[in-house]
Order: structure tokens, then C-alpha cells, then sequence
DNA sequence: AACCGGTTTCCCGCCTGATGGGAAGATCCT
DNA sequence: AGGATCTTCCCATCAGGCGGGAAACCGGTT
């Protein structure tokens, strides 16, 4: 399939300017294009507000027709979309399969898996819903909940999956206390017998936990003991990242 | 300025799939376009990940690559970039000034505002910043903080502006309770001798308040006693139409 | 199986309109 | 004032976008 030249080289533009904001002469350095092609296009972009021209220094940053269009877009896949560049990030960091996933109610809903290169890996979760005591990634959004709605969730019939599975309030308040404080928590076989899992909560602009990311392996080999902490830090600082991404500050 | 032609139609494409998913000879009717054209710039577009083919039936939505790119506006345009329809219309139906504003820490700050026609009007107030229980676009967004957030808040001291300014906190508690029931408050020359104001909120996709929008006008004839709660009505309707925008449901 | 209205995909010759070099203008340092 | 670096404008050239139309495709109906 051909592509359309000019709308290609608006876009690379456009992703460009959405990386960071840039002038025309940068612009045609950075993607290797005429002044004058940038100049047209850009100008072209800006009367379409996809792009804006900076107010106080020159050069033009993203524009708000982007947002207006954004709105539409599933907010799963726009989280994925935000998320990727880091996820794939820390495939390579963690060496493990590493996963995205939402609160959904009362579960925590996975929305997308990025696989290691190992022959032996966890199956992919995507798809799935799962209570959120059961696995790290619902422990840490459970942790950023107001108690209400934490007393709420612990005030039902709580499943238990394995035999270490963690079910008994208290017990979870506990441990609900603790990964506020670290920013994450491991849970060991407590979803299912020969996988282990660590993860961290994503923030959003207003500061509200709107998922987590996590990494998952099997138990022979993951964590490895060594490396526990480093693991557990890098996870934490994808999520960070990703927040960012997503407008969280602090 | 000469526009690029295909750039153009690009965007008008995007922009109509935003709006609704459809197909080639959907668009192609309504944009009034070959189809041919449509769907070669369709095909780029795809590639570009700014639009994707629905799985179920045929067509095409907005792609996660716009969100994607969208992630870096800033938060403020892009909430004015959703609401800008919406509120231009509510111009409309109130026949006064209508504003967005956002919560800043502890006050709100108003990002922008669409003036009506009539030559008397309340000045423009974007940019500018003000303590949440003095004006009604404050007191909608405090009735949605948590309590400890809104004892935080009362538990300093708290400034009038007019005679009648509320500033006694088991007052403001009071009145935050009527306002969390009816999604809406008005408030007369609170602020400013001569202005009257109505807000409703304006809550995310995880239903976090996020802002508020507003209507003012000169207390001589804002608002007319006999359309108080039409108007009231108008707002809060404006605010739902914003949320939902915004990803919010119910 | 053959038909049919709707779709999407592909092809290709035409000529528009995008392209890029270069000049002129603007802006900012030193 | 001069030079460096940017943006804006102009224009001849021809690449490449354009659109008509044919072919392939897809469900539903007889």
C-alpha cells in the first residue's frame, strides 16, 4: 500500500512537535526535509490546530485539535498508546513479561502484555478480569482508594485462588498500608501456583490511581533474589513515568 | 496562506471519524470525495495508527496515535479544546458569559471564557485565580473532595470578598452538602458587588472532579428570577455534555 | 448457486498541486 | 552596522496526488 507523501511528512512533523516542541529549521534537520516543505506543512497544521505556535519564544508545540480528537478515543487503547514506549522499556530492564491493566469495579482488568524474549513465559493475561486482593496490580490501586470504598470492597465474599492466597481483611488493610508507603508490592503464588508478580500504580492528572503496571514470571526464576529490589525499582519507575506521561506531577 | 490539499483532507477525515466511526463511501458522501481519495487517505492514515479499523463490522475509528500525541498538550488546552463546543452553545441557550475553570491547589483558575452578545458584560476572568469558597466554581469542585481534603481546606483562614461572602466553615459544610445533591449553586454578588454566578461540575473518566463550568452576569439581570433554574438546568446540562466528553459515565 | 446492492480495493493516465531551491525579509546577537 | 539564523514568500518543475472506473469482495435474498 502507497502512502500519501504529504500527509506521512505532516505526521512525522506532528509526532516530532508532540515529543517536543520545535521551529521550522529544527524541524527540517531533525526529519531531513526542505525549510520550505516544514514551512508549508506546519503552516497548514497550524490552521488546522493541530499545532500551535509558542507565544513567547518561536517554534510551534502540539495543538488542541489533537485533544479534541484524542477525546474520542477509547480510553483503553489511549493508555496503552501513552504506555507503550515505557512498557517496551521495561521488558528490556526487567527481562521478564511486564502488563497493563485497569480498575474495573471490583477487579482490576487487563488491557495489554508485553513479552520477553524467553521461551518460557507467562501466558498472556490480556482480556482478563481479576479481583483485586488476588493480584499486585489490584492491591496497589486498592491502596490508593479513599477507605470507604476500601471498606466496601473488603465488606463482600472474598475468593480465594491458591493456597497462599491473602483473604482475611485485616490482613489485607495491613498490607494495604505498607504498599502506600513502598509504592509497590510482590505477591508470591497467591493468583495461581508458579507465578510470581510485582507491580506499581498509575496516577493521572487530578492524582487518582487509574491503573498499575506490573511484571510477571514464573516463580523458578522470578524474581531472582538478587535482584528483587532492583526489579521492584525499575517497575516502579515505569509507572512513574508513564504518570508523568499522563500529566501526574510530584 | 495556501493550505496542502491532502493535509487538509486528512484532517477533515479524522475530524469526521472522530466525531463517529464510519467507512470509505461513508466519508466519502459526507466530505463529498471520491472514494478512491478517501480511501487512499484513509490507507495512510491507518498506517499512521491515527485511525483503526473496527474489528466487528467495517470502518474505521480514531487510532491511539492521536492519543498518544495527545498526552503531551497541555492539560488546560485540552480541556478547553472539549469543551469549546459545548460551551458555545450554552452561550447560547443562557445568554450570558459562560467560563471553565480548574481546580490549583486551593483555588480555581479560570482558563477561559466565551462572551455573549450583550454590550454589557462581566470582564473576562481568564488567568485569573480565586479561593473556592467564593466563587461557585470553587464550592461545586470542593463538594467533590474527599472530607479530609475539604477539612484541610476550611481548617484555614478563609477571606471575604463582599458582605455577603460565606466564610464560616460549618456554613460552607452546609452549603457543600445542598450543592453535592443538586450538582449545581448559584451564588449573588459573593465575589464581586454587581455579579451573580451559577457552576456545575465537570468529572473524568475515573470520575474525579476536574474543573467546573460557569455562567455570570450583571446581578441587575442576571438571572432573570422567572429562568433561575432553567438556567441552573442549562449549566448543569453543559457540564454532563463536558464530562462526557471527558470519558465520564452515569 | 447465482444474483444483487453495497462495499472496499486496485489500476492507470492526466494534470493538478505539492515540491524545493533560492531570495527576501525578520529577528536576534555581538 | 554586520553576521548568523531564523521564517516567509515566490516560482518553475515534474513528482505524485488525483479521481474515474473496473474488479474483487461480502452478506443477505431468492
Amino acid at each position: 500500500m502507497e502512502n500519501v507523501q504529504s500527509v506521512d511528512r505532516a505526521f512525522q512533523i506532528l509526532a516530532e512537535v508532540a515529543d517536543e516542541p520545535a521551529g521550522i529549521s529544527e524541524l527540517s534537520r531533525r526529519l531531513d526535509l526542505p525549510t520550505s516543505t516544514v514551512a508549508r506543512l506546519l503552516g497548514t497544521l497550524e490552521q488546522l490546530g493541530a499545532v500551535e505556535r509558542l507565544d513567547d519564544e518561536n517554534g510551534y508545540r502540539i495543538g488542541s485539535a489533537v485533544a479534541a480528537m484524542a477525546a474520542n478515543v477509547d480510553p483503553t487503547q489511549s493508555l496503552l498508546a501513552v504506555a507503550r514506549p515505557t512498557m517496551q522499556d521495561l521488558v528490556d530492564l526487567v527481562a521478564e513479561a511486564v502488563g497493563l491493566s485497569i480498575p474495573a469495579g471490583y477487579d482490576v482488568h487487563y488491557i495489554g502484555q508485553f513479552d520477553c524474549a524467553n521461551p518460557v513465559q507467562v501466558r498472556d493475561w490480556t482480556g482478563v478480569s481479576l479481583p483485586m486482593h488476588i493480584v499486585p496490580s489490584g492491591l496497589v490501586v486498592l491502596a490508593h482508594w479513599p477507605d470507604e470504598a476500601v471498606d466496601r470492597y473488603l465488606d463482600r465474599k472474598l475468593d480465594r485462588y491458591t493456597t497462599r492466597s491473602v483473604i482475611r481483611p485485616d490482613r489485607i488493610r495491613a498490607r494495604l498500608a505498607v504498599v502506600r508507603e513502598a509504592g509497590f508490592v510482590w505477591m508470591e503464588e497467591e493468583f495461581s501456583e508458579g507465578i510470581n508478580s510485582v507491580a506499581a500504580p498509575l496516577f493521572n492528572q487530578a492524582g487518582a490511581v487509574v491503573g498499575a503496571v506490573h511484571s510477571h514470571g514464573p516463580s523458578y526464576r522470578f524474581p531472582d533474589p538478587t535482584l528483587r529490589d532492583i526489579v521492584a525499582d525499575r517497575v516502579r519507575w515505569a509507572a512513574a513515568e508513564i504518570s508523568a506521561a499522563l500529566g501526574h506531577v510530584g
